[in-house]
DNA sequence: CAATGATTCTTTATGGCGTAAAGTGTGAGG
DNA sequence: CCTCACACTTTACGCCATAAAGAATCATTG
């Protein structure tokens, strides 16, 4: 189940995020670990379980116990502030415009998908109050400097942003939950959709009859990727045509008064 | 913190989906519960809670214990899906198209986005394996009721509910992200924004000029209202803005070849 | 050089969770 | 009236985050 995550004491996040950990070094044992090998080893364990992961596997996948942790960080929420922030690190600071703003768009969406699939924890902590990391604001300016080019009205660009985050997280969810629950139930699409569609079709059998439109809209299937799971082909598609439906949208705003 | 939910076993989900409780009365203490009174008291409590509500708290709003939910309904996750499809259950089925299908979409957008704000643990819920129950159908038939009548070829048209559905969803979840926030901490939006960015600022002097882009798109503010909280008002004039350039997208679609 | 005390890390304990298993009481069917 | 299916409670188990207290380590001070 879920909870928001993030959210911890503000000054030990953000001291955290911007200045890293302090360093006395006075008396007592040397510090074996470091707040960044828990980070990534953090990251690690929610790349394959998901925000839902324990400080005790965390923990175990260093060699320690989960309290020994609670000596670099001060709890899983700010632990999870600092693992977002890192996993946007990889993300670049900036686009070049040689290309035009559509080009650079069309990257930063590829990219930042590519991100959110390859950290689908990152899509659960909460948008409302940004965790105000430093790479957080990196791909946010990236972004900003793209669309501000294009001379529209800030009003106007703060929406397109807006538009362009939600698409992309969304589109990056899709994908991101598909390999979840395949992987955590060991079940393939095909498996799964057949399982459900045969009891669903024993239970209500003129379904095609109540839900005519549906059907309709499951026409026209580009062939798929043999290679690529069911749900997975849809969500690759999707993001492709739903981007340029999009794009061709801020076309207008800008091309038109 | 966070795991996807729903996605209990098929047979047993679909079949309370779609037939309801059975009725056999025969031996026994004549039950005082159902099914539909524990989904409701469920959604009450994850209306307040998030996902994260507990068996225990369902059971005591119906003067009961944790287990005496199981007698009716498998597991948390079945229970899950069925307060889903409820959730759903007060969207229109079908939209008219007499103002042409720009407008249908429109209110299918805002209908959408209050649904979710009212009950917000339904963002929570995977799509990648969608919980198949009537409403769910009903509801995404509606829009493809009204895609369908624009007369885009079918892959087009998945593309678009794909990118509405990601946009609606996104929106709506960064109002209810401020609203789960502030209600949790007691901590209005001004006070939290007031609170880190006091730090951020001690930190790190020379923000605006690292982020010289994210401070141009700030210009250009609607008057607020100022009855809503900071976020919300932000998310609202977003939602509009992002929404019309998303419907201008389609409008290039239909319009031109 | 020993004593001090801060620091790292472990152990133990608390209160939460979902739910398995076993027990209790009710009431219709034989 | 007896039986036994059923609704419901009690108890228990193994998870979780993390508070509190103890053990080990080591730079510093007397």
């Amino acid at each position: 189940m879920v909870v928001y995550a993030g959210q911890g004491d503000p000054r030990r996040s953000i001291e955290l995020l911007w200045r890293g950990a302090a360093e006395t070094r006075r008396p007592g044992s040397k510090p074996a670990l470091s707040v960044d090998a828990i980070v990534d080893a953090a990251i690690a364990v929610a790349d394959e379980q998901g925000l839902a992961f324990s400080m005790r596997a965390v923990g175990e996948r260093l060699g320690r116990t989960a309290m020994a942790l609670y000596t670099y960080v001060p709890g899983k929420n700010e632990l999870v502030d600092l693992m977002y922030d890192r996993a946007l690190a990889g993300l670049p600071g900036s686009y070049s415009l040689d290309e035009g703003w559509r080009a650079a768009v069309t990257r930063w969406a590829h990219d930042t998908w590519e991100c959110y699939v390859r950290h689908p924890w990152v899509l659960q902590v909460s948008q409302a109050r940004p965790v105000l990391g430093p790479h957080e604001f990196a791909t946010t300016e990236a972004l900003a400097a793209i669309l501000v080019s294009t001379g529209l009205p800030g009003r106007r660009l703060r929406g397109i942003a807006g538009a362009l985050h939600y698409f992309v997280r969304g589109a990056a969810q899709t994908v991101a939950e598909a390999r979840a629950a395949s992987g955590a139930t060991g079940e393939a699409d095909e498996e799964w959709w057949y399982a459900r569609s045969a009891v669903l079709v024993e239970l209500e059998p003129d379904l095609e009859k109540k839900y005519p439109m549906l059907h309709v809209l499951e026409h026209d299937r580009e062939p798929a990727d043999p290679e690529l799971p069911y749900l997975e082909n849809d969500a690759m598609e999707n993001f492709r045509v739903g981007l340029r439906v999009l794009l061709d949208g801020v076309e207008a705003a800008v091309t038109q008064p």
